[in-house]
DNA sequence: CGGACATCTTGACTCATTCCAGAAAAGGAC
DNA sequence: GTCCTTTTCTGGAATGAGTCAAGATGTCCG
């Protein structure tokens, strides 16, 4: 992955104050894409020391809503946050274990926006998640075969 | 949509025991598409009296996967069930108030279901979300976006 | 350097959903 | 119709992600 980018220099670019807790957090999330709130949590205090979760919580938000981070929240599952922002890509999720992978969008091009019927919606955004199972989770077990 | 199936047999066909509290919640379900449980639990309690928040839980997942209803649940939004399955069709999610409204699929065969790279993933359904602002939340705030 | 204000800390709290264990009811067999 | 087994329902408590609030701390700007 991307050695480290300039997160300050993102941040400050994004209007954000840079601070010890949100550059722990900015960091997590490059590190580990589609980790949940409490791993990056783990992961802060890791880097940092001592963090509040609250701080975490706030820190993603602001990151969130900076467009800095992106947050995934696929059924079933607690919230997610990415660093992968920008490019349209969507997520395939694995119905078994869970693991997410990402997945350049088959159009292209914003994809799917064209609903066959909008309702009058103003849609900006087409969000989509592929369900599956992934190779290991297939292959542990395609329908009851125990093999190790 | 159909005006009143035949609950009892729908849930026959499909193994289920006929239970006051199951012809409630599925009357309910058909009834108010895209509803969350609590509401479902009101109406419920409105056609038959009490009911235990407990038992329309339990019904709700035995229905859900006897794929009698559907589960959806958009980030940031509770679980919502719906009785239109077996078609494929996809949601249109206003960020404002959350309503949700049916979009049949553009492509209209298992569409998306052609990532451009699946990662080795067997994947057997692509869900869609489409997020915007409904009609009268776009003609209420035009461009300021003023959820609360 | 110092003030103003955003951000972090602490700790309690909400709320959807699930877990438990006993009581009750539905279905099926005879 | 009656009895038995299985499944469901009840009521209460627990779980866990996420939020609220108030005061302390740190950042940024002049």
């Amino acid at each position: 992955m991307s050695p480290a980018p300039d997160f300050e220099h993102l941040m400050r670019a994004a209007g954000l104050r840079v601070t010890r807790p949100r550059l722990a957090v900015l960091a997590a999330v490059h590190a580990h894409p589609h980790a949940d709130t409490d791993s990056i949590l783990g992961i802060a205090r890791a880097r940092i020391g001592e963090v509040s979760h609250q701080a975490v919580y706030d820190v993603l938000r602001a990151l969130t809503s900076a467009g800095l981070v992106r947050r995934i929240e696929p059924a079933g599952s607690v919230a997610r946050y990415e660093a992968r922002v920008g490019d349209n890509h969507h997520h395939v999720v694995c119905r078994s274990c869970g693991v997410i992978a990402d997945v350049d969008c088959a159009v292209a091009y914003t994809p799917c926006l064209t609903a066959s019927d909008d309702h009058g919606f103003e849609i900006d955004e087409a969000e989509v998640v592929y369900w599956g199972r992934c190779p290991d989770c297939a292959g542990a077990s395609p329908s009851a075969a125990v093999s190790n």
